[in-house]
DNA sequence: CGAAGTCTTGATGCTCATCAACTAAAGTGG
DNA sequence: CCACTTTAGTTGATGAGCATCAAGACTTCG
């Protein structure tokens, strides 16, 4: 009768939500909680490759990714592309997209993905009903700005070892918060055109910069699986300061 | 006995607000207006060249640009800066310190400015008291989001002529909205130090690129006014695609 | 087994950074 | 009032970093 849930598939309910037992989150009382369930709408799986939102689209949808990997992302009419920020599970997706506008940029599922999709035009709503959600949301909103303003800086004014080697140790603390490490690695689904698109790189250059990393042993990359072999040098190249972690609120 | 204001200072009241009467924003109630007013603490007057927020201070203040220029920027230990955005009349400055945290993140008047200053602290006080207002403050952390989004766009994947006329297209419409441009031209106090940071060129280059551009008759940058010649072309070259204006909220 | 996608490596050249020097404007102090 | 300094803009010369082109190795998949 019931269907079989893919591993990562979103629980029917909230309260078995893996990613609260991370100690990534803040903690949220039982009936905020069961506000946040009421908010949501549906669950939904979407395949490695899909749109989950389209450059341009209106009315697109407000969730939180359960897991899997996205990324946001601009294009130029020739097809230049720029990665904005990559979505790790968690971050809220779709937020510019809610205040009845038309989305400046797109967001594609890098891996297959599960997907909390919450109620349409309905975010007036939450801020009204739960102001402290909204306070929360905000927060989200001005924390992803701050990832993509070090992805801005790391585009302007580093070069492209510098810019590798940030990439490498911000994804793996990102992934490190939640509880996505096993053994020293973490599974890795970009290919180096992502790579090469997120650091306004090209291919190419992308490729050898990161042999270089490697054959320096700064990191190991295989498999699908990403491993630091040597933080400190990595921090060191990127400039990279670790800001010591915060709960996020998690809708 | 009354200190004589200079040209551009805030009004005692929010309901003398220059701003408001532009029609760049959205209209509130009377006792919203009210409500705004006792959450500004102060107002300030700063000279050009100070900082307004340091790159990791703790504590930093909220409060909206009344008047003049301001730009967020970060930098890398050996000098390199990237500026992130340009704030402009209207733009709420501070969100992201004012959860508590470290700035990531520098601000600095390009000119003299006037501010109005929030409450220290309050801003969950505020989402609680108005959601509205809360929600109006997503919305403009999502607005200045999108700004980075473009910036990003343009640093990591245009080309040094591409980014100058986007750079000059995006200042000019957003001044326009807020009133301006007179006479077709628009106060431009930026150099080319601050130009080239924010597109992430060199000086020389940037200062070849405003050049070639100047000489082409697609605009005319003198005496610290700014006036395009041919946006037709300048938009093209960018592929600047203008939203309809939106009305923006105001605090 | 062919086709498509990804990674890799070498060769070439263009865009842009860097270095250097000069001009013009504006402030500073004797 | 005029040397002096400082700041911003300009222009040419040189070269490095990265883009582009091309081609081969390897894997995956229908």
């Amino acid at each position: 009768m019931n269907a079989v849930l893919p591993p990562h598939a979103c629980p029917p309910s909230c309260r078995q939500c893996r990613l609260r037992s991370t100690g990534a989150f803040t903690a949220v009382q039982p009936e905020v909680l069961d506000f946040i369930e009421s908010f949501r709408t549906q669950t939904l799986a979407v395949e490695a490759g899909s749109d989950l939102v389209r450059e341009n689209q209106t009315n697109a949808r407000l969730f939180t990714l359960y897991s899997g990997w996205a990324f946001r992302y601009k294009t130029l009419s020739d097809g230049r592309r720029q990665i904005l920020n990559f979505l790790l599970p968690g971050d809220l997706v779709g937020l510019q997209q809610e205040f009845g506008e038309v989305s400046a940029h797109g967001i594609e599922a890098l891996t297959d993905c599960s997907l909390c999709v919450f109620q349409n035009d309905s975010l007036w709503a939450l801020f009204r009903a739960h102001p402290r959600l909204g306070y929360d949301i905000t927060w989200l909103s001005a924390h992803e700005e701050g990832h993509v303003d070090d992805n801005l800086l790391t585009a302007g004014r580093r070069n492209a070892t510098e810019r590798v080697a940030m990439l490498l140790m911000h994804l793996f603390r990102r992934l490190d918060r939640i509880g996505l490490v096993e053994d020293g690695a973490v599974v890795f689904p970009l290919n180096q055109q992502h790579i090469a698109d997120a650091l306004g790189l090209s291919l190419v250059h992308t490729n050898k910069t990161l042999r270089r990393l490697a054959t320096l042993g700064l990191h190991e990359l295989k498999n699908g699986r990403l491993r630091l072999l040597n933080t400190r040098a990595l921090a060191r190249i990127a400039e990279y300061y670790d800001t010591p972690p915060r709960l996020m609120p998690l809708l």
